[in-house]
DNA sequence: CTGAAAGCGCTAACAC
DNA sequence: GTGTTAGCGCTTTCAG
C-alpha cells in the first residue's frame, strides 16, 4: 500500500557543505538565509557566492520540521474541469502568493471519496492550511466529521460552527434570475435543474420561487434533471418544444448554464426560437457554456473573489490562533444579461 | 519576500506521546507503522488504540527527513483550463496512485514564468519527483538549462538529452488530418492556426503539407492566426464566407477544436454549409468544443495515457538511479471523425 | 557578528 | 520482539 519512492542518486548539497566551502559555521549559513541583516557584508558574500557555486536548494522539509512552520496551503477540488472552480484556484493563487504562501492543487474529479484522501495527505504533510471545495451535497460532509491538524477553510459549502467558509448566496441568485425573467415580460416560469441534493440548486429554485410570489400572475413549473450537463438540457428543450406553444413556459430558468446550452439548443433544432419564444436563463456563468450560438444570460458567480476570501481567511486562522474567530463570507452573484433574455 | 506562516496553536501530537500513552519505546511505534509484521499482535493492538485514542497523525515532513525518500510529486502544468492537460493530469494521478505515490497539481495559468517558480518550490520541497507540461513554444525552455534536485520529466515538449518525455506526434496528426480531409473529396486545402512559435501548431501543418504533396491534385493554403481561440476561427470563417464559392476552400484544417469551433459557427451564420460547402477538421477533442452544433472532427491526443506514461517514467528513474536511461515516448493521435467532415 | 549545540519528529540500525 | 541511539538538514538560542 505505503510503497514509497526512493530517494534519486545524487546526495544534495547541504548547508554544512556550504559552510565548509566558505569557511564559516553552518548557524552562519542559516542567518545569511534567514537573517541577512544581522551577518556582516563581506560574509555576507562570500557565503553567497558558496551557495551559488555550490547550487546549494535549501530542504524546505528540513527547515519546516525545524522551524515549526511551511508556506505551503493546499486547495483540494472537487472538479478542475468546471471553470467555476478554476476561478477560484486562480483567486486563491494570486492572494496565496501575495501573502507569500505557495498554493498547490489537488484535484477530486467528482470523486467525493478523495476529498477525504487528500485532506489526509494534506494533514500528515503538515501544510500550512487547506482549502476545500467539496462536492456541495447535503449529506453531512465526512470531511467535517474530523479535527484536522491544518486549519481548513471551505469554499462553496456552508460549514458555519466548525470552521470558516466562504458561499455566494444562492437562494439569492435564483431570486434575481427570476426576477430579470420577470421583467423581461415572462408570466411563466419553467425551473429546471437536479439532483436537488445538490444544495445549490435547491437555493436556487427557492429563490425562484420567492421572486414568483413576491410577482403578480406569475407562475413557476418544476422540471428535474438528473445532472446538470448539456445532455440533461436537451432532453427538457425537446421536451418543451414538443409541447404546444400555448402550454410552454415564457421564461426557463436553468439551474446550470450547461443545461440552458443544452436546451437552447434543442429548441433551436425544433424551431423554437430563443429569446423571442423563450427567454432563457442560466446560472454560473460557465466558460464551457460562453460559445453558445446564442450568447446565455446567467448568474455569475465571484470565483476569483470566493479564492481570495478563502486564502484570507485562512492566513487569519493560521496567524492568530488564539484570537481567530469562524467567519462565514457570503458572496453575492451578479446578473449578466445577454441574448438568450433579450427582447 | 518570503513571509512564513506560522504553526498553528494546538501542538500536534508525537510518536514520543503514543510511546507514553502505550508504554512502549518510541522506536516500537514507529515499527508498528512501518513493519507492523516485526510487532507482537499484542504490542501491535495496544499501540494501535493509543494511536487512535489521541489522534495522531504522523508527521510526513519528518517522516521524509529521516528516511530521505517522499511519496509525493508534483505535476507543473501550463494550463489546467486546457481539458488536454487536465486529462494528462487524470492519467497521472491514476497511475501515481497504483504505485503508491500522491499527485499534486500547480497551474501556470498560461504564465512561462510560473513555470520556473514552481520548479524551484517542489525542487526544495524535495518532492519525490516532478512532472511538467510547459508551453511548447520553439524558445529553449529555460527549466530545462537547469539542473535540478527532483527526476524530472516532461510532457507534451521534446526534452530529449535532457530527460525523459513523452510527446504526441503532431508531424503525424497533420497529415493524418490532412489525409482525412482529402478522402472526404477535398481538393482545395486551407490550414489555420498560429502562432506557429507553438512547435505542436508548426509540427501540424508540416504534417498537413506532407499529405497534400503525396496527393495529386490537391492544394493547401495557409492563414495563419495570432491564437488559437474561438474568436481567431470566427475571423477565418468570416474571411472565408466573404470569398467567392469557388475561390473557397473545401477542406478546412484547423489547428485547434476552438479555432474549427469559430470557423464553424461564421460559417453557418453566413450561410455557409458545413460540412456541405466545406469540410472542418480541428485538432485536441478538446471537451469545450463538443458542444458545438456540428460536432467536429478531430484528432485526439492520448492526454491520459501520456500522464500515465510520464509517471512510470518518472518512477523508473527515481527507483533506478543507476540504470535509468531518458527515454522519449512519442504516442500516436487517434482520428475522431465527426458530422463536420462527413457526407 | 560568528560559532557551538540543542532540538524539530521520525527512521533504521543495532543492542538487549 | 522491543528498547536505545544516532542521525536526516535545518533553525535558533546562547555563548564567545
Amino acid at each position: 500500500m505505503e510503497e514509497l519512492a526512493e530517494s534519486n542518486g545524487r546526495r544534495s548539497v547541504r548547508m554544512a557543505d556550504v559552510a565548509a566551502h566558505a569557511g564559516v559555521a553552518l548557524g552562519t549559513v542559516s542567518h545569511v538565509l534567514n537573517h541577512p541583516e544581522k551577518v556582516s557584508p563581506h560574509t555576507l558574500e562570500r557565503v553567497r557566492r558558496s551557495i551559488d557555486e555550490l547550487g546549494f536548494v535549501p530542504n524546505s522539509r528540513a527547515r519546516a520540521l525545524a522551524a515549526g512552520t511551511s508556506s505551503m496551503i493546499a486547495f483540494i477540488v472537487i472538479d478542475l474541469g468546471n471553470s467555476f472552480f478554476l476561478d477560484m484556484a486562480r483567486g486563491a493563487e494570486l492572494e496565496a502568493q501575495e501573502r507569500g504562501l505557495n498554493l498547490v492543487l489537488a484535484n477530486c474529479d467528482m470523486n467525493t471519496d478523495k476529498e477525504l484522501v487528500y485532506l489526509s495527505l494534506f494533514d500528515a504533510e503538515r501544510m500550512a492550511g487547506v482549502l476545500i471545495a467539496p462536492l456541495p451535497s447535503s449529506a453531512d460532509d465526512q470531511w467535517r466529521l474530523q479535527e484536522w491538524q491544518s486549519d481548513v477553510v471551505a469554499l462553496n459549502v456552508d460549514a458555519s460552527g466548525r470552521g470558516c467558509c466562504v458561499t455566494t448566496d444562492d437562494e439569492l441568485g435564483g431570486y434575481l434570475a427570476a426576477q430579470h425573467l420577470i421583467e423581461a415580460g415572462c408570466r411563466r416560469l419553467l425551473f429546471t435543474g437536479g439532483p436537488f441534493s445538490l444544495l445549490p440548486i435547491a437555493d436556487r429554485y427557492r429563490g425562484a420561487q420567492r421572486a414568483v410570489a413576491e410577482a403578480d400572475g406569475v407562475s413557476l413549473e418544476l422540471l428535474r434533471t438528473l445532472q446538470t450537463k448539456p445532455a440533461d438540457g436537451r432532453k427538457v428543450g425537446d421536451a418543451l418544444a414538443a409541447r404546444a406553444a400555448d402550454a410552454r413556459p415564457d421564461g426557463v430558468l436553468a439551474a446550470t448554464d450547461l443545461i440552458a446550452f443544452g436546451i437552447i439548443e434543442a429548441l433551436g433544432v425544433q424551431g423554437v426560437s430563443v429569446p423571442d419564444d423563450v427567454k432563457v436563463i442560466g446560472y454560473d456563468n460557465n466558460r464551457q457554456a460562453w460559445e453558445s450560438t446564442v450568447p446565455i444570460s446567467t448568474m455569475a458567480q465571484p470565483g476569483e473573489e470566493m479564492g481570495r476570501h478563502a486564502v484570507r481567511l485562512l492566513v487569519d486562522e493560521i496567524r492568530n490562533p488564539g484570537s481567530h474567530e469562524h467567519e462565514h463570507v457570503r458572496l453575492t452573484p451578479t446578473l449578466i444579461a445577454r441574448e438568450s433574455t433579450g427582447t
